[in-house]
DNA sequence: GCGATACA
DNA sequence: TGTATCGC
């Protein structure tokens, strides 16, 4: 009896897992353990399961031992390594998840994937079923029938006849016999050598199939083609055999028993946790486990009013904003919500355009004594965002002690990802409410303060409690980390002067950014203009598909350095080029005066805020995985810092009529730190004689005094210096300064010997990171880098120069934040009318009135220096000017 | 040596 | 979603 309709999905599992491994290098948890293999399977099974959801469904392994075409052809799979021991670990947890998903899978001794795929598609298609072989593997592709089609879920193509035939140039009842003269090498199966796939197809194409060929050998036109065949008769017959499918494989069970049932979400969810699947995480159903019974809307002054008697009362909350934008200075508040114990929160609508509210006024009125209550603590999830709101409302938050956000941050800052969605997810295995079923996507996404006030309630107030439940749990794993000290004395007082700073923003000189747009959109026009002249037609530069073309294959470079999607047009394989053609060395201006022309010259104009007149960029806190702050609108990191463009565009930021910009930066601060920490004598003396360090480093390494040190030697030494605190290898520090492999190895090993304190000191540190699983900075922040046990060594490499540099970079980072926070203290003391309003790299710059200026300049550079005491002197140069560039 | 942001 | 360029 024929069942129509029906249809069954067999997956190829053991070549998954093999492609998997192969194609996706050095993935792993942070634990170390490798999951590149089980997240390209997991992928490839997820959206199966996902697009195809098919009722029948199994996934077919290869069996451990040998099997009979080992008995044919000893040879067999005879050049393949055994598989590699991070490959080995995967797979017991490849069969947990199939279990999870409840899967059948099947493998059978004696038999490989392929023949159990084999035998049971055609069982299944002899019923009359629809077969789906869900595999990438070509040799598959014979068994391709009527019913019985294949899927690459990866490349997202199905296989029927005709797609075997267009894909391979053979129909799938040809495919054994191509398979049978083109061989595959990496089974170890001959074939008949020298014969490759385009003459397999045209032979095929001629006579049907191998015995054809063979019949009719005379007729073959080509000698050596002839005498290859005739030559290799018995390898092709050979390898035919071992590449046919075999059907009459035991079946431990059939068709009908390959029931899909409801996976084991819970089980799915422990594995993607463990092995971090984000994504997978995700699509799973959604678990909610915050129960909404307990929220209420506050519509009345008595319910306020009893709110905040009870914030006095238990003396601690979290709260959370509501509002119309990410932007906190162009944020209009919608509403605020509050908890105050875990089940009970409120929601206080204040700017919604429909429903009752009470009068924001009112409410803030109310509300203000018990915000800037310090005694009275708050918890918030990113709390500058809402300090900023509230500030803008004339409220000063204080009391802050406990930002979700930055202890997430704090216990594991290489973690992306610290928004209290991650943190629910996370902390409470609870899928928070997402903002965009309320406020939706894209061009129909509405306002907060349009959202009805019942739903909005509901996401509000859950947000509110997940920020308390949060709070609860991170901060005394805070303390049992030992982070809760830089937590309360770094992070948490760094947060008032950085919404100070994000309050002021900075003015730009708009009519001098038009004008500077014009210049360089003239450089670029004649630039354009040059390189289409060049070469010969023009095209979309910014492209690198577009590009590609005209540099490899219109002028024919060879474009020999690396690829991916492609060949690569990168800075350094453009300046490889550049000696053989003009073209590279044009596109590479190109590139640098459009990139500065569309992200600053042209977008800081849009930045400005049309209430303030000014920009105001936002710090981010929780992003670098060393400790230092980053600035988004506009990413004031990314401002070229030497060349003449870069300069002109930090000449756009000017200060206030009658202010003046005083600037100061930290003077070698990493090697400075270098030096303490490692506390390297001869390091410590140049920096406490307050020499030229770099100059000295040039005396040491090269031997001579520090007279003879010439410019060349001393930019050498720079480069050295810069080499160390990077992790640079030998061969990138050649490259750099222009000597050979061994000369840049002697130079180290000079530095070296020079510096033993120094070189023991980059030896200890990734030995004790390994050891406890993270490095600590100056004011004992962490970092874990779990690939120092990665058993891929160039991964492990990898940590280990990050286990350096984080505890340099960070520390500087460390001494920045104190800095920050001392300044502004200072500054508010002093009653100097003067405000914080950029920091970038190691560089404080102050908008001060011009009167004062001189006063500024010594405090800022007095409390800057005496940060934190250390075992040489830290030096700060100042200077002041009418204009950020000026003020260099 | 990689990171962070921005653009295609 | 991926790639490049600036930075440290």
């Amino acid at each position: 009896m024929t069942k129509k309709n029906e249809e069954i999905y067999l997956i190829d599992g053991s070549s998954y897992i093999y492609r998997a491994y192969h194609a996706m290098g050095g993935l792993s948890n942070s634990k170390g353990f490798p999951t590149n293999a089980i997240f390209g399977f997991c992928n490839m099974l997820a959206k199966t399961m996902r697009e195809r959801a098919p009722k029948r469904i199994a996934v077919i392994f290869d069996a451990k031992g040998p099997n009979f075409r080992y008995e044919i052809y000893p040879a067999y799979k005879a050049n393949r390594p055994p598989t590699p021991d991070d490959l080995q670990i995967q797979i017991p947890r490849i069969h947990e998840i199939v279990e999870a998903y409840r899967i059948p899978s099947i493998s059978v001794p004696g038999f490989e994937a392929d023949d159990i795929i084999a035998a049971l598609s055609r069982l299944a298609a002899d019923k009359g079923w629809k077969v789906t072989i869900v595999s990438g593997d070509k040799d598959l592709t014979q068994l391709v029938s009527d019913g019985i089609s294949m899927w690459d879920p990866q490349r997202d193509v199905t296989y029927d006849r005709e797609g075997v035939s267009k894909k391979f140039g053979v129909f799938p009842e040809q495919m054994l016999d191509f398979l049978a003269l083109v061989g595959d090498s990496s089974d170890n199966i001959p074939g008949v050598p020298g014969i490759g796939p385009k003459r397999a197809i045209a032979l095929l194409q001629e006579f049907g199939s191998l015995e054809g060929i063979y019949t009719n050998i005379d007729r073959v036109a080509q000698k050596s083609v002839k005498e290859k065949l005739v030559g290799n008769k018995d390898n092709a017959f050979l390898s035919r055999k071992l590449a046919e499918l075999r059907f009459e494989v035991p079946l431990p069970v059939q068709p009908e028993d390959l029931v899909v049932q409801e996976q084991d979400s819970e089980a799915l969810r422990e594995i993607f946790k463990e092995l971090e699947f984000k994504k997978l995480l995700e699509e799973l159903p959604a678990r909610r486990c915050l129960d909404f019974s307990g929220y209420c809307t506050i519509s009345t002054m008595e319910e306020l009013l009893e709110w905040v008697e009870t914030f006095r009362r238990v003396r601690r909350f979290a709260v959370d904003l509501e509002t119309t934008s990410t932007e906190p200075m162009r944020a209009k508040l919608a509403g605020l919500s509050f908890c105050a114990e875990s089940g009970k929160a409120c929601y206080l609508p204040v700017g919604h355009t429909q429903g009752s509210q009470l009068k924001k006024d009112e409410v803030l009125t109310v509300l203000r004594p018990v915000l800037e209550d310090e005694t009275i603590f708050k918890f918030g999830q990113n709390i500058k965002y809402d300090m900023i709101v509230l500030k803008r409302e004339g409220i000063t938050v204080k009391g802050i002690t406990c930002d979700t956000m930055l202890a997430s941050y704090l216990l594991d800052p290489s973690r992306r990802g610290h928004s209290l969605d991650d943190l629910a997810e996370s902390c409470l295995e609870h899928r928070t409410i997402r903002i965009t079923e309320l406020i939706g996507t894209g061009k129909n996404q509405i306002l907060f303060s349009e959202v009805d006030i019942e739903n909005a309630t509901k996401y509000a107030c859950e947000d509110a409690e997940v920020t308390c439940r949060v709070a609860e749990i991170l901060c005394p794993r805070l303390e049992t980390e030992g982070l809760t000290k830089l937590m309360n004395e770094v992070e948490l007082p760094l947060i008032p002067v950085l919404v100070d700073m994000e309050i002021a923003g900075v003015r730009i000189d708009i009519p001098y950014l038009r004008t500077l747009s014009e210049e360089f959109g003239e450089m670029l026009k004649s630039s354009e203009e040059a390189i289409y002249e060049m070469a010969g037609e023009p095209f979309n530069i910014n492209s690198p598909k577009q590009l590609g073309e005209i540099l490899f294959k219109r002028l024919g470079l060879k474009g020999v350095k690396k690829t991916k999607t492609g060949l690569s047009t990168s800075l350094e394989v453009l300046e490889e080029l550049a000696l053989e053609h003009e073209l590279p060395r044009l596109i590479l201006g190109y590139r640098s005066i459009y990139k500065l022309k569309s992200t600053y010259v042209d977008s800081l104009v849009n930045l400005v805020n049309p209430e303030t007149g000014r920009i105001h960029t936002s710090y981010n806190q929780a992003v670098t995985a060393t400790g230092r702050l980053s600035s988004s609108d506009p990413n004031l990191q990314n401002i070229p810092i030497r060349s003449t463009e870069g300069r002109k565009i930090r000449a756009a930021f000017i200060p206030d009529d009658g202010y003046a910009y005083v600037a100061a930066d930290y003077s070698q601060i990493e090697l400075r730190l270098v030096a303490h920490i490692s506390g390297d004598e001869r390091l410590k003396q140049a920096f406490i004689a307050g020499e030229d360090i770099h100059a000295i480093t040039a005396a040491d390494v090269f031997g001579c005094s520090l007279a003879e040190v010439v410019p060349e030697m001393r930019r050498r030494a720079k480069e050295i210096n810069f080499g160390i605190i990077y992790g640079m290898g030998p061969f990138k520090l050649a490259g750099r300064i222009g000597v050979g492999l061994k000369m840049a190895k002697q130079y180290l090993e000079d530095y070296y010997r020079t510096y033993a304190g120094v070189r023991q000191y980059m030896e200890e540190v990734p030995e004790r990171a390994k050891r406890d699983g993270y490095v600590t900075t100056i004011l004992g922040r962490k970092r874990f880098l779990p690939d120092l046990n990665n058993p891929n060594k160039i991964a492990q490499q990898a940590a280990k120069r990050m286990a350096v540099n984080t505890t340099i970079q960070g520390s500087a980072a460390d001494l920045m934040k104190l800095a920050m926070i001392r300044v502004h203290d200072a500054l508010k003391k002093t009653g100097l009318p003067a405000r914080m309003i950029l920091q970038v790299h190691d560089e404080l710059v102050l908008e001060v009135r011009e009167d004062v200026a001189r006063e500024a300049q010594t405090l800022l550079k007095r409390e800057m220096e005496h940060v934190y005491p250390l075992s040489i002197p830290l030096v700060v140069d100042t200077a002041i000017g009418k204009n950020w560039d000026e003020a260099h």
